[in-house]
DNA sequence: ACTATTCTGTAATAATCATTACACAATTAT
DNA sequence: ATAATTGTGTAATGATTATTACAGAATAGT
Protein backbone atom coordinates (compact mmCIF):
# COMPACT_ATOMS: atom_id res chain seq x y z
CA UNK A 1 0.00 0.00 0.00
CA UNK A 2 3.03 2.20 1.11
CA UNK A 3 4.95 3.66 -1.61
CA UNK A 4 8.92 1.54 -1.97
CA UNK A 5 10.91 4.68 -1.94
CA UNK A 6 14.55 3.55 -2.66
CA UNK A 7 16.61 6.15 -0.93
CA UNK A 8 19.65 4.00 -2.48
CA UNK A 9 21.10 5.70 -5.52
CA UNK A 10 22.71 2.42 -6.45
CA UNK A 11 19.69 0.46 -7.32
CA UNK A 12 18.06 2.25 -10.04
CA UNK A 13 14.59 1.91 -11.36
CA UNK A 14 13.39 1.04 -14.83
CA UNK A 15 11.40 3.30 -16.66
CA UNK A 16 12.38 7.06 -17.12
CA UNK A 17 13.10 9.07 -14.47
CA UNK A 18 11.11 11.55 -12.27
CA UNK A 19 12.34 15.09 -13.44
CA UNK A 20 11.57 16.31 -9.99
CA UNK A 21 13.21 16.37 -6.54
CA UNK A 22 10.41 14.43 -4.43
CA UNK A 23 12.41 16.07 -0.88
CA UNK A 24 12.22 19.34 -2.55
CA UNK A 25 8.67 19.42 -3.81
CA UNK A 26 7.24 17.82 -0.10
CA UNK A 27 9.05 21.07 1.67
CA UNK A 28 7.27 22.96 -1.21
CA UNK A 29 4.24 21.53 -0.48
CA UNK A 30 4.59 21.75 3.32
CA UNK A 31 5.49 25.41 3.53
CA UNK A 32 2.02 26.08 1.44
CA UNK A 33 -0.32 23.74 2.87
CA UNK A 34 1.27 25.32 6.56
CA UNK A 35 0.46 29.12 5.42
CA UNK A 36 -2.66 28.38 3.21
CA UNK A 37 -4.60 25.44 4.74
CA UNK A 38 -5.59 21.53 3.45
CA UNK A 39 -9.11 23.05 2.40
CA UNK A 40 -7.85 26.25 0.79
CA UNK A 41 -4.73 25.07 -1.09
CA UNK A 42 -5.66 23.66 -4.01
CA UNK A 43 -3.74 21.48 -6.12
CA UNK A 44 -3.98 23.45 -9.26
CA UNK A 45 -1.78 26.39 -7.04
CA UNK A 46 0.02 23.44 -6.09
CA UNK A 47 1.16 22.21 -9.00
CA UNK A 48 2.12 25.49 -10.42
CA UNK A 49 3.94 26.38 -7.36
CA UNK A 50 6.00 23.02 -7.66
CA UNK A 51 6.46 23.92 -11.06
CA UNK A 52 5.19 20.14 -12.79
CA UNK A 53 2.20 18.76 -14.07
CA UNK A 54 -0.99 16.75 -12.16
CA UNK A 55 0.20 13.25 -13.36
CA UNK A 56 3.27 13.41 -11.71
CA UNK A 57 2.56 14.90 -9.03
CA UNK A 58 -0.23 12.26 -8.28
CA UNK A 59 2.51 9.69 -9.68
CA UNK A 60 4.48 10.53 -6.78
CA UNK A 61 2.20 10.79 -3.49
CA UNK A 62 -1.35 9.44 -4.89
CA UNK A 63 -4.04 11.92 -3.61
CA UNK A 64 -4.37 15.22 -1.99
CA UNK A 65 -4.87 13.72 1.10
CA UNK A 66 -1.69 11.54 0.69
CA UNK A 67 0.21 14.35 -0.14
CA UNK A 68 -0.70 16.43 3.09
CA UNK A 69 0.06 13.96 5.49
CA UNK A 70 3.49 13.27 4.12
CA UNK A 71 4.15 16.64 3.92
CA UNK A 72 3.06 16.99 7.86
CA UNK A 73 5.45 14.14 8.63
CA UNK A 74 8.19 15.86 6.98
CA UNK A 75 7.47 18.70 9.03
CA UNK A 76 7.48 16.69 12.02
CA UNK A 77 10.48 14.97 10.55
CA UNK A 78 12.18 18.38 9.98
CA UNK A 79 11.35 21.93 11.15
CA UNK A 80 8.97 19.87 13.89
CA UNK A 81 11.56 17.80 15.59
CA UNK A 82 12.83 20.39 18.10
CA UNK A 83 10.47 19.08 20.25
CA UNK A 84 12.02 15.61 21.02
CA UNK A 85 15.71 17.06 19.55
CA UNK A 86 16.62 17.95 23.63
CA UNK A 87 20.23 18.72 23.49
CA UNK A 88 20.79 15.78 26.42
CA UNK A 89 19.17 13.95 29.06
CA UNK A 90 21.53 14.78 31.60
CA UNK A 91 20.07 18.48 32.13
CA UNK A 92 17.23 19.42 34.60
CA UNK A 93 13.63 18.24 33.24
CA UNK A 94 13.04 22.41 33.81
CA UNK A 95 15.50 23.30 31.71
CA UNK A 96 14.58 21.06 28.81
CA UNK A 97 11.05 22.14 29.39
CA UNK A 98 12.39 26.02 29.11
CA UNK A 99 14.70 24.74 26.15
CA UNK A 100 11.69 23.52 24.42
CA UNK A 101 9.54 25.78 24.56
CA UNK A 102 12.46 29.07 23.62
CA UNK A 103 12.70 26.76 20.65
CA UNK A 104 9.50 27.14 19.89
CA UNK A 105 9.27 30.67 20.14
CA UNK A 106 12.20 31.31 17.73
CA UNK A 107 10.69 28.45 15.19
CA UNK A 108 6.85 29.93 15.18
CA UNK A 109 8.38 33.41 14.99
CA UNK A 110 11.02 32.31 12.15
CA UNK A 111 10.64 34.64 9.18
CA UNK A 112 11.89 31.69 7.16
CA UNK A 113 8.54 29.93 7.39
CA UNK A 114 5.01 30.85 8.01
CA UNK A 115 4.28 31.22 11.17
CA UNK A 116 3.46 29.08 14.25
CA UNK A 117 3.37 25.22 14.28
CA UNK A 118 2.00 23.31 11.46
CA UNK A 119 0.32 20.98 13.16
CA UNK A 120 -1.34 23.64 15.23
CA UNK A 121 -2.20 25.62 12.37
CA UNK A 122 -3.86 22.41 10.44
CA UNK A 123 -6.34 22.15 13.71
CA UNK A 124 -8.91 24.77 14.13
CA UNK A 125 -11.45 23.51 11.58
CA UNK A 126 -12.84 20.39 11.32
CA UNK A 127 -12.06 19.04 7.86
CA UNK A 128 -14.27 17.28 4.89
CA UNK A 129 -11.80 14.44 5.61
CA UNK A 130 -12.24 13.00 8.91
CA UNK A 131 -9.42 10.99 8.37
CA UNK A 132 -7.06 13.90 8.08
CA UNK A 133 -8.70 15.01 11.28
CA UNK A 134 -8.14 12.36 13.29
CA UNK A 135 -4.27 12.08 11.56
CA UNK A 136 -3.53 16.02 13.02
CA UNK A 137 -5.02 14.96 16.21
CA UNK A 138 -2.82 12.28 17.67
CA UNK A 139 0.74 13.79 15.77
CA UNK A 140 -0.55 16.24 18.19
CA UNK A 141 -1.48 14.89 21.38
CA UNK A 142 1.71 12.56 20.73
CA UNK A 143 4.23 15.29 20.47
CA UNK A 144 2.42 17.16 23.57
CA UNK A 145 2.71 14.41 25.75
CA UNK A 146 6.75 14.81 25.52
CA UNK A 147 5.85 17.68 27.72
CA UNK A 148 3.89 15.76 30.01
CA UNK A 149 6.89 13.54 30.30
CA UNK A 150 9.35 16.37 31.46
CA UNK A 151 6.39 17.71 33.81
CA UNK A 152 6.35 13.96 35.44
CA UNK A 153 10.07 13.34 35.57
CA UNK A 154 10.69 17.26 37.08
CA UNK A 155 7.79 15.87 40.31
CA UNK A 156 10.12 12.27 40.31
CA UNK A 157 13.49 14.28 40.57
CA UNK A 158 12.14 16.33 43.29
CA UNK A 159 12.60 19.41 41.32
CA UNK A 160 8.93 20.08 41.52
CA UNK A 161 6.93 19.80 45.19
CA UNK A 162 5.94 15.60 45.20
CA UNK A 163 2.35 17.85 45.52
CA UNK A 164 2.14 19.05 42.35
CA UNK A 165 -0.63 18.08 39.97
CA UNK A 166 1.45 17.07 37.33
CA UNK A 167 -1.37 16.70 34.76
CA UNK A 168 -2.73 20.21 35.26
CA UNK A 169 0.72 21.87 35.20
CA UNK A 170 1.60 19.87 31.92
CA UNK A 171 -1.69 20.98 30.21
CA UNK A 172 -0.87 24.39 31.37
CA UNK A 173 2.23 24.34 29.19
CA UNK A 174 0.71 22.37 26.54
CA UNK A 175 -1.92 25.42 26.52
CA UNK A 176 0.41 27.81 26.84
CA UNK A 177 2.46 26.37 23.70
CA UNK A 178 -0.47 26.42 21.32
CA UNK A 179 -1.41 29.92 22.34
CA UNK A 180 1.87 30.65 21.29
CA UNK A 181 1.30 28.96 18.12
CA UNK A 182 -1.94 31.01 17.48
CA UNK A 183 -0.02 35.11 19.05
CA UNK A 184 2.55 34.01 16.19
CA UNK A 185 -0.07 33.29 13.45
CA UNK A 186 -1.22 36.91 14.48
CA UNK A 187 2.02 38.00 14.24
CA UNK A 188 3.66 38.24 17.37
CA UNK A 189 7.78 38.75 17.57
CA UNK A 190 9.93 36.41 18.56
CA UNK A 191 10.31 38.52 21.44
CA UNK A 192 7.22 38.75 22.53
CA UNK A 193 7.39 34.82 22.88
CA UNK A 194 10.30 34.51 24.78
CA UNK A 195 8.42 36.76 27.36
CA UNK A 196 5.49 34.80 27.33
CA UNK A 197 7.84 31.79 27.66
CA UNK A 198 9.65 33.48 30.58
CA UNK A 199 6.72 34.19 32.07
CA UNK A 200 5.21 30.56 32.25
CA UNK A 201 7.96 29.15 33.94
CA UNK A 202 7.28 31.19 36.46
CA UNK A 203 5.45 28.31 37.47
CA UNK A 204 8.12 25.85 37.67
CA UNK A 205 10.40 27.72 40.03
CA UNK A 206 13.66 27.60 39.35
CA UNK A 207 14.94 26.89 42.90
CA UNK A 208 12.45 23.76 43.60
CA UNK A 209 10.58 25.50 46.88
CA UNK A 210 9.09 22.18 48.76
CA UNK A 211 6.99 22.57 51.29
CA UNK B 1 -24.87 49.90 1.59
CA UNK B 2 -25.60 48.50 4.74
CA UNK B 3 -29.08 46.79 4.38
CA UNK B 4 -31.49 48.74 5.95
CA UNK B 5 -32.94 46.21 8.98
CA UNK B 6 -35.91 47.78 10.33
CA UNK B 7 -36.82 46.04 13.86
CA UNK B 8 -39.68 47.84 14.73
CA UNK B 9 -42.95 45.54 13.06
CA UNK B 10 -45.31 48.33 13.24
CA UNK B 11 -43.38 49.80 9.94
CA UNK B 12 -44.84 46.75 7.28
CA UNK B 13 -42.48 46.60 4.38
CA UNK B 14 -44.27 45.87 1.17
CA UNK B 15 -43.61 42.68 -1.00
CA UNK B 16 -44.15 39.10 0.15
CA UNK B 17 -43.33 38.36 3.83
CA UNK B 18 -39.31 36.99 4.80
CA UNK B 19 -40.53 32.79 5.30
CA UNK B 20 -37.83 32.83 8.03
CA UNK B 21 -36.70 34.25 10.81
CA UNK B 22 -33.69 36.46 10.23
CA UNK B 23 -31.75 36.21 13.60
CA UNK B 24 -32.87 32.53 13.21
CA UNK B 25 -30.54 31.60 10.15
CA UNK B 26 -27.70 33.83 11.26
CA UNK B 27 -27.56 31.86 14.77
CA UNK B 28 -28.04 28.79 12.56
CA UNK B 29 -24.93 30.25 10.73
CA UNK B 30 -22.74 31.01 13.48
CA UNK B 31 -22.83 27.37 14.86
CA UNK B 32 -22.07 25.87 11.02
CA UNK B 33 -19.41 28.31 10.48
CA UNK B 34 -17.87 27.49 14.09
CA UNK B 35 -17.85 24.02 13.53
CA UNK B 36 -16.71 23.45 9.93
CA UNK B 37 -15.09 26.98 9.26
CA UNK B 38 -15.24 29.05 6.74
CA UNK B 39 -13.49 27.62 3.70
CA UNK B 40 -15.10 23.53 4.34
CA UNK B 41 -18.84 24.79 5.16
CA UNK B 42 -20.56 25.55 1.68
CA UNK B 43 -23.61 27.62 0.38
CA UNK B 44 -25.25 23.72 -0.06
CA UNK B 45 -24.79 22.71 3.05
CA UNK B 46 -25.91 26.03 4.40
CA UNK B 47 -29.10 26.50 2.65
CA UNK B 48 -29.99 22.56 3.24
CA UNK B 49 -28.98 23.07 6.72
CA UNK B 50 -31.29 26.32 7.61
CA UNK B 51 -33.89 24.85 5.08
CA UNK B 52 -34.30 27.40 2.32
CA UNK B 53 -33.13 28.07 -0.91
CA UNK B 54 -30.15 30.05 -2.30
CA UNK B 55 -31.98 33.13 -3.59
CA UNK B 56 -33.90 33.52 -0.11
CA UNK B 57 -29.79 33.74 1.43
CA UNK B 58 -28.19 35.90 -0.93
CA UNK B 59 -31.28 38.14 -0.87
CA UNK B 60 -31.06 38.43 2.91
CA UNK B 61 -27.41 38.47 3.63
CA UNK B 62 -25.50 39.17 0.01
CA UNK B 63 -22.93 36.72 0.02
CA UNK B 64 -21.13 34.12 1.53
CA UNK B 65 -18.59 36.61 2.71
CA UNK B 66 -21.29 38.75 3.94
CA UNK B 67 -23.13 36.23 5.65
CA UNK B 68 -20.08 34.65 7.48
CA UNK B 69 -19.06 38.42 8.73
CA UNK B 70 -23.04 39.03 10.00
CA UNK B 71 -22.01 35.17 11.65
CA UNK B 72 -19.04 36.94 13.47
CA UNK B 73 -20.79 39.63 14.83
CA UNK B 74 -23.46 37.95 15.86
CA UNK B 75 -20.95 35.97 17.86
CA UNK B 76 -19.52 38.90 19.39
CA UNK B 77 -23.27 40.17 20.26
CA UNK B 78 -24.67 37.18 21.79
CA UNK B 79 -22.11 33.90 23.06
CA UNK B 80 -18.72 35.89 22.84
CA UNK B 81 -19.97 38.83 24.56
CA UNK B 82 -19.02 37.30 27.74
CA UNK B 83 -15.46 39.36 27.41
CA UNK B 84 -17.20 42.91 27.59
CA UNK B 85 -20.02 41.55 29.95
CA UNK B 86 -18.16 42.03 33.41
CA UNK B 87 -20.62 42.02 36.45
CA UNK B 88 -19.51 45.01 37.65
CA UNK B 89 -16.63 47.85 37.69
CA UNK B 90 -16.84 48.35 41.37
CA UNK B 91 -14.21 44.28 41.29
CA UNK B 92 -10.57 44.63 41.56
CA UNK B 93 -8.80 44.33 38.21
CA UNK B 94 -7.88 40.55 38.93
CA UNK B 95 -10.93 39.56 40.01
CA UNK B 96 -12.60 40.58 36.40
CA UNK B 97 -9.35 38.99 34.87
CA UNK B 98 -10.10 35.57 36.92
CA UNK B 99 -14.04 36.24 35.77
CA UNK B 100 -13.53 36.04 32.05
CA UNK B 101 -11.10 33.61 31.82
CA UNK B 102 -13.65 31.15 33.90
CA UNK B 103 -15.79 32.25 31.47
CA UNK B 104 -14.01 31.27 28.50
CA UNK B 105 -13.34 28.16 30.45
CA UNK B 106 -16.60 27.44 30.66
CA UNK B 107 -17.81 28.77 27.17
CA UNK B 108 -15.28 27.22 25.44
CA UNK B 109 -16.09 23.42 26.83
CA UNK B 110 -20.00 24.34 26.39
CA UNK B 111 -21.44 21.08 24.91
CA UNK B 112 -24.45 23.15 23.80
CA UNK B 113 -21.94 25.02 21.13
CA UNK B 114 -18.98 23.98 18.97
CA UNK B 115 -16.01 23.87 20.75
CA UNK B 116 -13.36 26.83 21.78
CA UNK B 117 -13.56 30.12 20.52
CA UNK B 118 -15.49 31.01 17.43
CA UNK B 119 -13.22 34.04 16.19
CA UNK B 120 -9.84 32.14 17.31
CA UNK B 121 -11.04 29.32 15.36
CA UNK B 122 -12.07 31.01 12.42
CA UNK B 123 -7.95 31.96 12.89
CA UNK B 124 -5.46 29.56 11.72
CA UNK B 125 -5.37 29.33 7.99
CA UNK B 126 -5.24 32.17 5.95
CA UNK B 127 -8.27 32.79 3.43
CA UNK B 128 -8.53 33.55 -0.15
CA UNK B 129 -10.55 36.65 0.81
CA UNK B 130 -8.11 38.95 2.31
CA UNK B 131 -10.93 40.71 3.80
CA UNK B 132 -12.19 38.07 5.68
CA UNK B 133 -8.62 37.46 7.55
CA UNK B 134 -8.33 41.66 8.34
CA UNK B 135 -11.78 41.27 10.14
CA UNK B 136 -10.55 38.16 12.13
CA UNK B 137 -7.98 39.39 13.19
CA UNK B 138 -8.77 43.43 13.69
CA UNK B 139 -11.89 41.83 15.59
CA UNK B 140 -9.66 39.49 17.82
CA UNK B 141 -7.19 41.78 19.03
CA UNK B 142 -9.88 44.14 19.67
CA UNK B 143 -11.41 42.21 22.10
CA UNK B 144 -7.66 40.80 23.63
CA UNK B 145 -7.53 44.15 24.27
CA UNK B 146 -9.90 44.02 27.11
CA UNK B 147 -7.25 42.00 29.27
CA UNK B 148 -5.06 44.73 28.39
CA UNK B 149 -7.22 47.39 29.79
CA UNK B 150 -7.39 44.88 32.84
CA UNK B 151 -3.53 44.23 33.79
CA UNK B 152 -2.86 48.12 33.19
CA UNK B 153 -5.52 48.94 35.93
CA UNK B 154 -4.00 46.46 37.95
CA UNK B 155 -0.47 48.26 37.82
CA UNK B 156 -2.44 51.24 38.35
CA UNK B 157 -4.61 50.72 41.49
CA UNK B 158 -1.64 48.92 42.86
CA UNK B 159 -2.99 45.45 42.48
CA UNK B 160 0.48 44.54 41.01
CA UNK B 161 3.83 45.63 41.51
CA UNK B 162 4.78 49.21 39.91
CA UNK B 163 7.64 47.18 38.35
CA UNK B 164 5.27 44.61 36.23
CA UNK B 165 6.08 44.48 32.73
CA UNK B 166 1.90 45.41 32.31
CA UNK B 167 1.89 44.51 28.09
CA UNK B 168 4.36 40.85 28.57
CA UNK B 169 1.88 39.55 31.61
CA UNK B 170 -1.14 40.87 29.28
CA UNK B 171 -0.16 39.18 26.43
CA UNK B 172 0.85 36.53 28.53
CA UNK B 173 -2.82 36.00 29.61
CA UNK B 174 -4.14 36.64 25.60
CA UNK B 175 -1.77 33.32 24.93
CA UNK B 176 -3.20 31.11 27.94
CA UNK B 177 -6.80 32.27 26.85
CA UNK B 178 -5.90 31.40 22.93
CA UNK B 179 -4.59 28.10 23.77
CA UNK B 180 -7.61 27.45 25.79
CA UNK B 181 -9.65 27.75 22.46
CA UNK B 182 -7.34 25.19 20.71
CA UNK B 183 -7.59 22.80 23.92
CA UNK B 184 -11.23 23.02 23.80
CA UNK B 185 -11.30 22.26 19.78
CA UNK B 186 -8.96 18.97 20.88
CA UNK B 187 -11.07 17.89 23.65
CA UNK B 188 -10.69 19.83 26.88
CA UNK B 189 -13.10 19.38 29.67
CA UNK B 190 -14.29 22.69 31.43
CA UNK B 191 -12.09 21.43 34.84
CA UNK B 192 -9.21 20.90 32.45
CA UNK B 193 -9.81 24.78 31.13
CA UNK B 194 -10.49 25.94 35.02
CA UNK B 195 -7.24 24.19 35.87
CA UNK B 196 -5.08 25.95 33.18
CA UNK B 197 -6.92 28.87 34.23
CA UNK B 198 -6.02 28.62 38.05
CA UNK B 199 -2.77 27.83 37.16
CA UNK B 200 -2.22 31.09 35.06
CA UNK B 201 -3.41 33.30 37.58
CA UNK B 202 -0.71 32.56 39.74
CA UNK B 203 1.11 35.02 37.92
CA UNK B 204 -1.18 37.60 39.54
CA UNK B 205 -0.77 36.45 43.10
CA UNK B 206 -4.40 37.33 45.03
CA UNK B 207 -2.05 39.38 47.66
CA UNK B 208 -0.36 42.23 45.88
CA UNK B 209 3.34 41.55 46.57
CA UNK B 210 4.90 44.92 46.90
CA UNK B 211 8.82 45.15 46.32
C1' DA C 1 -59.22 45.54 -8.60
C1' DC C 2 -54.70 46.95 -9.74
C1' DT C 3 -49.86 48.18 -9.38
C1' DA C 4 -45.59 48.05 -7.08
C1' DT C 5 -42.69 45.51 -4.31
C1' DT C 6 -40.45 41.71 -2.15
C1' DC C 7 -39.84 36.95 -1.25
C1' DT C 8 -39.71 31.78 -2.83
C1' DG C 9 -38.68 27.71 -5.69
C1' DT C 10 -36.74 25.64 -9.75
C1' DA C 11 -33.15 25.37 -12.49
C1' DA C 12 -29.45 27.10 -14.58
C1' DT C 13 -24.73 29.68 -14.77
C1' DA C 14 -19.66 29.92 -15.29
C1' DA C 15 -15.80 28.78 -12.53
C1' DT C 16 -13.14 25.82 -10.01
C1' DC C 17 -12.39 21.46 -7.64
C1' DA C 18 -9.56 16.90 -7.40
C1' DT C 19 -8.42 13.52 -10.47
C1' DT C 20 -7.28 10.89 -14.73
C1' DA C 21 -7.10 9.06 -20.04
C1' DC C 22 -4.06 9.09 -23.38
C1' DA C 23 -0.14 9.63 -26.27
C1' DC C 24 4.63 10.29 -26.08
C1' DA C 25 9.35 10.45 -23.98
C1' DA C 26 13.10 8.46 -21.40
C1' DT C 27 15.12 4.99 -19.10
C1' DT C 28 16.61 -0.44 -17.92
C1' DA C 29 16.78 -5.19 -19.15
C1' DT C 30 17.42 -8.57 -22.66
C1' DA D 1 17.41 -3.31 -31.63
C1' DT D 2 13.42 -4.43 -29.00
C1' DA D 3 10.45 -5.02 -25.03
C1' DA D 4 9.12 -3.53 -20.59
C1' DT D 5 8.54 0.05 -17.54
C1' DT D 6 7.83 4.54 -15.65
C1' DG D 7 7.54 9.69 -15.88
C1' DT D 8 5.69 13.91 -18.51
C1' DG D 9 2.47 17.09 -20.92
C1' DT D 10 -1.95 18.09 -22.86
C1' DA D 11 -6.42 18.05 -22.27
C1' DA D 12 -10.21 16.25 -20.56
C1' DT D 13 -13.30 14.16 -16.69
C1' DG D 14 -17.48 14.54 -13.62
C1' DA D 15 -18.42 16.75 -9.37
C1' DT D 16 -18.94 20.71 -6.68
C1' DT D 17 -18.33 25.62 -6.00
C1' DA D 18 -20.76 30.35 -5.22
C1' DT D 19 -24.10 32.86 -7.44
C1' DT D 20 -28.17 34.22 -10.24
C1' DA D 21 -32.26 34.40 -14.17
C1' DC D 22 -36.68 33.78 -14.21
C1' DA D 23 -41.40 32.92 -13.25
C1' DG D 24 -44.78 32.77 -9.80
C1' DA D 25 -46.59 33.90 -5.04
C1' DA D 26 -47.66 36.95 -1.28
C1' DT D 27 -47.97 41.20 0.73
C1' DA D 28 -48.89 46.90 0.97
C1' DG D 29 -50.54 51.07 -0.99
C1' DT D 30 -53.91 53.27 -3.97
Amino acid sequence: MAEQELSNPSTQRRGRPREFDRTNALECAMRQFWQHGYETLSMADLTSCLGINPPSLYAAFGSKQAFFLEALDHYLATRGAYVYAMPSDQRSPRAMLAQLLQRAAEAFSDAAYPAGCFVLASISATYDSYEIEQAIVQRCQQRMSKIDELVALGVQTGELPATTNAEELAQFFVCVLQGMSLQARLGASTNQLQAIVANALQLWPQAARLR
